[in-house]
DNA sequence: CCCACTATTGACACCGGTATCATTAAGGGT
DNA sequence: ACCCTTAATGATACCGGTGTCAATAGTGGG
């Protein structure tokens, strides 16, 4: 198949400096330059662009060479309303606390990084009455490439319904399955409780007390119940009457703990079901006088940054949630291959942190 | 000027209906859908969607009717390639604070909502090689409609030469005034610091410390000067020897806290440039074994999540980060019409948050 | 009643890409 | 030498909007 094309002779490089010399800096190349340039028509550039094959391997080097030298980028807007579909991914949220976000975004942008697409954030509320038609608008309109869900949005079905109707690759991170392997990212809270359960009962403790998260976040659920299989296997359990309600808000955390110390058996550890509640409970103990792990040790979930600010530091359960975006980011990516038996794992495995908020049961 | 024309008699909304119940949800209208409903030209309808003066107003009102009726909305990115500007705006920060980002963003999506912008993030690292190269790639290739820059890529002159050179609009939020009046949003970091210095010099405070930012930030200086102002009205003042260099990083703050206790004479009031060092300095005593504000009272700057979640809570400098966010967005907006003398604050300004981590000094 | 003038509108090209389908040329078989 | 197949490429329409400029139709003045 090696046909000498004459191709091969023309001096791309010396064309595309000529061009450089001409129009410096005046305007960006477009496909037409690039295709006048290299004595082709747009439709084979755009080939080119698009790595599709059947395009001469001549043709096609000289073309790079074009488009390297004269540093040309395909207008994304351009291509993208040909393409009936835009270079741009969406984040669909409604999770509050800005630590997780800033993560995942981060993660996010990490696996997008040098790809073309860019990030679109897109905050809502789950409960307002609009979120449906404001989230498919969204959708819609930008002609979104692909969106990742977090919880509990990505808890939605019906939000995960529009996605499919519209044709938008999806990507949902839960903390169980939800959806088909390739649509999701699976978080597995049920395996970091069940060690934080273990490290207590390892450490000897035998009365506990829970504070839970909102009831709509399937992690409130499965958080819970792994930290009573955890309890369970070591012959333990959790008494009913020492499962407090929260949000996962701090303030929530602050006023559970308070009621923490008027518990009869009074617990000697407390598993709070996110960091921001888990911090509360210890500043309502700093505020009634005690301390932890002294009176009751103190484990939370998610080890976001606040784990470390505060006195004592917060044993808690390490959810990779960067790396838990980068992984959403590329396994996105891989929507639009039809072979995608390559894709990356879809789970990930939290792991106990221990710091200095849990210890010895008190005598 | 009143011309009665006979398109007012047509029944656009009848014309609506039956566009409805033929193509219900089959595909997104078109502006072409709603010329032909309408019975005008594409371009009437575009002089409607971009509320371009000497339409008739019967017309007008016709061609609204319908869209409202098929719910039509005009394709961003169409309209962006013609228009060659996209409908995007970019938010470019190097600033690692979680908090101070979410917040920022937040702010910036408040104030986008319902403009039919959306908001495309993008960390950089300002000291990369690639810095300059990458955001005027970002920018250019994009086609943003406007840029908000935050400390310190907002400092930047080389990037703001560059926007400039490529005509987009910005927003610039910085401590103090860099740029022309419209494309500035003051935060005033030195009235801030200057009310921390006066609440601790109230309090009979005499040795102070201070623990600085990252130099390369502006606020950094900035709230020293402050603080060494407020100190000098109540004829105090700040021994360079008990300048601490820190970075706005937790981890400085903690270290530097912990040399704190060796100095002499000892302070008995600490200023930390930012809350995240002041947190660090408030472990670093309580690993030492000390209680703030028992052997010192300390301040820090932002108010964040973090001043209230450890214990005692950190007195700090409230700075309103979401509202500059809004305020930023808003602005940006604003530079496309010629009539700017309507513009907001470009102003916002800091004040102090007492909490129990500042008291009385030891005797 | 004619004319310059303004308000309103549309035809057509264009923004920078991609899709479809036709066309051309080279290679293989007989 | 002839026909068929495959590889490579281009002509043209199209994605859904906006800009330019010309065309049309009332309006007020002389």
């Amino acid at each position: 198949m090696v046909r000498k094309s004459k191709k091969s002779d023309i001096d791309y490089v010396s064309i595309a400096q000529a061009w450089n010399a001409t129009h410096a800096g005046q305007r960006k190349p477009t496909i037409n330059d690039v295709a006048s340039l290299a004595g082709v028509s747009k439709k084979t550039v755009s080939r080119v662009i698009n790595d599709s094959p059947s395009v001469n391997e001549d043709t096609r080097n000289g073309i790079k060479e074009i488009i390297r030298r004269v540093g040309y980028r395909p207008d994304p807007q351009a291509r993208g309303l040909a393409f009936k579909r835009s270079f741009l991914v969406g984040l669909i949220y409604d999770n509050p606390n800005p630590q997780y976000i800033v993560n995942m975004q981060q993660g996010i942008l990490d696996g997008l990084h040098g790809t073309g697409f860019e990030l679109v954030v897109h905050p809502c509320e789950r409960n307002g009455e609009t979120f449906l038609d404001d989230a498919r608008q969204f959708i819609e309109l930008q002609k979104l490439y692909g969106v990742i869900l977090t919880p509990s949005v990505s808890e939605d079905e019906n939000l995960a319904e529009i996605l499919r109707e519209l044709g938008c690759a999806y990507i949902r991170i839960a903390s169980i399955a939800l959806d088909t392997e390739r649509r999701m990212i699976v978080t597995n809270d049920r395996i970091g409780s069940k060690a934080a359960a273990h490290h207590l009962a390892e450490l000897g403790h035998t009365r506990f007390a829970l504070i839970s998260g909102r009831r709509s976040f399937r992690s409130t659920h499965e958080r819970r119940y792994g930290f009573e299989e955890g309890l369970a296997e070591f012959g333990l359990e959790l008494a009913p009457s020492h499962v407090l309600q929260g949000d996962y808000t701090f303030e929530s955390g602050l006023m559970r703990g308070a009621e923490l110390l008027d518990l009869d058996p009074l617990p000697t550890a407390v598993f709070a079901e996110n960091d921001e509640m888990a911090a509360g409970v210890l500043q309502a103990l700093q505020v009634a006088g005690q301390n932890a792990p002294q009176i009751m040790s103190v484990v939370g979930y998610d080890d976001f940054e606040v784990a470390t600010r505060i006195w004592p530091r917060l044993t808690t359960v390490h959810s990779p949630t960067r790396e838990i975006g980068k992984l959403a980011a590329q396994r996105l990516q891989e929507f639009g291959v039809e072979d995608n038996t390559s894709a990356g794992p879809n789970q990930t495995t939290p792991y106990l942190v221990e710091r200095e908020s849990t210890g010895r049961p008190p005598d």
